[in-house]
DNA sequence: TCGATTTGCTGAATCGTTTCTTCAAGGAGA
DNA sequence: TCTCCTTGAAGAAACGATTCAGCAAATCGA
């Protein structure tokens, strides 16, 4: 059995195609009696008729689509959270999400806006798995577009980011509030964005608290889990050690717990650590649980997509800014006051 | 500036608009004279035409276009795997990915299948997030579908999923490699495919090499870190101890090596350790890196997408078989001979 | 040379909507 | 009774492709 078309409704209701889609489109302004509405909605309930999208994309030039280009959705456990929130929200406005990544490669991603553009999205989303600087494609002039966990350095579009420095003033907070003043950080060697507004928020608190600078505090090394060891280990073997830690991430913050354990330091008796990113396999599983602050993907998927939704549905209003989305901390045992 | 339409490249070359048409598509059979040809053709490129998606699916009434319907796309690691291989062989073929997810509830799930179908989608992939099985939506009987990471329960549509009982032999192969004889398995104690398949495995391969079944040697507990530790400890307590465990997965591996650390055993060298899921935070930052199996989500995607265009191409071919994708050993340092 | 076939191409119908224009009927006002 | 609005609805023209049937001109066989 053939999908019933508008054709057939009008046919069963006794109507002219032209009322129907008046009728089943609420349009604005059209009159039609009460009695011909209610025939032609029931008609329509009976044949179980839903308007085929293609055709009225052809006719009004919108799709209801927006296409979302990522350079990379699979390696990181924040695309999916991403992903998902920009799913949802375009869910729930009636948007479908067409999804292409690019593996960061600039051809691909040429080729990938085209397509999309070829396709008449309404819109497009421009995500990057990591928060930094990205030039987004030309070709995007022609369209709604938001970018996504990252800051584009050419043209004018909204885009959000996490709020790198205020997550890093709420774990630094923490550990004030449980009474640390000699607080180390362990930080990322590369030049990245979160790094250097992890590190301005790690300053900013101590110095509001009138905590003076210490610069042998602050150590630098890869963000992964050796990174962290060795980050540790110099911390801990200064003159007079910190009694707490901010790690750069979580994967740092395992390093040192590993570092910790070798020189038979207890968390959170003997050493406060806090770490960033709230990454599910590590957070909850290291023992004692570790206190984090989490990125919030999800929100900045879902925001993303609504902002794109009032690019496409109003008028273009290039008011162009970006939004910091809060990384929220999440408490859990690895921080207790200082030792002695 | 518009975008070029046909009627706009057969004006330039001079010709009506069903030649460009048949050129356009390399129509099988048509007959155009090579210098109209490429008339045609050099109109076409110095306009920049492409040709619109949404006609020619209106007339065609085919897509290009597959709708991935997943059940939870964000809080697995695996997740972005699969729809990263399902996209880049859609890709690849000229399709895009429509991406829709359910979190599981079966209303939406209802939903999203039927705005699939209303969008007119050449095929649906239908996923799951970890190996089960599924009671498929009946309404997928109207479009080409493939299951992926899941046993259908109804419908006869093909499936792919990983080889659990092969992966599992792998494993449990190294561990007889290298030594070992006595050989513990730390199972989930959940009943799931997953569960069985690589118990069977286990069976099999010990079977294979004459060493009778031991039933003290299968200890289930919950799947994560703690029942990893669980499971250890019993297997650790038991009269003989097992010199090496293979885990169900890579948090109870996890939780394997902290009861190890406890009762002072070295891995490899007083117990070899095997995993499985090759989990990207856990099996690579262990100490020692942990040898473990790891599932193919990114080959199960393309091959599921592989074999949906193959279903929407040929005729249907209704020889609906499932799939098992094998799982590679993933070797690291957590096995060694047996002590003494 | 003449009909028959092949070649190369065109026009028009079609896909299923939306939307603009038109139009008949009915009621109001003069 | 005649004209002028208003109301309710229908008809037809887009939207931009594909594809089928048809039609001149060229070629061919005898």
């Amino acid at each position: 059995m053939q999908k019933p078309r508008i054709k057939d409704v009008a046919a069963r209701a006794g109507v002219g195609v032209s009322t129907v889609s008046v009728v089943l489109n609420n349009v604005e302004g059209a009159r039609v009696s009460p009695e011909t509405r209610e025939r032609i909605l029931s008609a329509a309930r009976a044949l179980g008729y839903t308007s085929n999208p293609i055709a009225r994309s052809l006719r009004t030039r919108r799709t209801q689509t927006i296409g979302f280009v990522g350079d990379d959705i699979a390696t990181t456990p924040f695309a999916g959270r991403m992903i998902q929130g920009a799913q949802d929200a375009a869910w729930q406005a009636g948007y479908l999400l067409f999804l292409v990544n690019t593996g960061g490669e600039h051809a691909l991603e040429r080729h990938a806006v085209r397509a999309l553009l070829d396709r008449r999205v309404d819109g497009v989303i421009y995500a990057t798995m990591y928060h930094r600087h990205v030039e987004i494609p030309e070709m995007l002039g022609d369209v709604s577009t938001v970018v996504l966990d990252a800051c584009p350095t050419n043209g004018s579009v909204p885009y959000v980011v996490p709020d790198e420095r205020g997550g890093a003033a709420a774990a630094v907070g923490e550990l004030l509030r449980a009474g640390h003043r000699r607080i180390g950080f362990a930080t990322e060697s590369l030049e990245v964005p979160a790094a250097s507004g992890r590190l301005a928020g790690y300053h900013e608190t101590l110095a509001a608290a009138r905590i003076p600078a210490d610069p042998e505090l602050v150590v630098a090394e890869h963000g992964d889990t050796t990174g962290g060891y060795r980050a540790a280990t110099r911390l801990f073997d200064l003159g007079e050690r910190p009694t707490a830690i901010f790690c750069y991430n979580d994967r740092m913050a395992m390093g040192c717990y590993r570092a910790a354990a070798e020189r038979g330091l207890r968390i959170p008796y003997d050493l406060s650590v806090v770490g960033y990113d709230d990454q599910d396999l590590i957070a909850p599983e290291l023992s004692p649980a570790l206190t984090t602050v989490a990125l919030p993907h999800y929100e900045m998927g879902t925001w993303a997509v609504r902002r794109l939704l009032e690019l496409i549905r109003d008028d273009p209003e290039q008011s162009a800014q970006g939004h910091l989305m809060p990384c929220p901390l999440v408490r859990r045992d690895s921080v207790g006051p200082p030792p002695r």
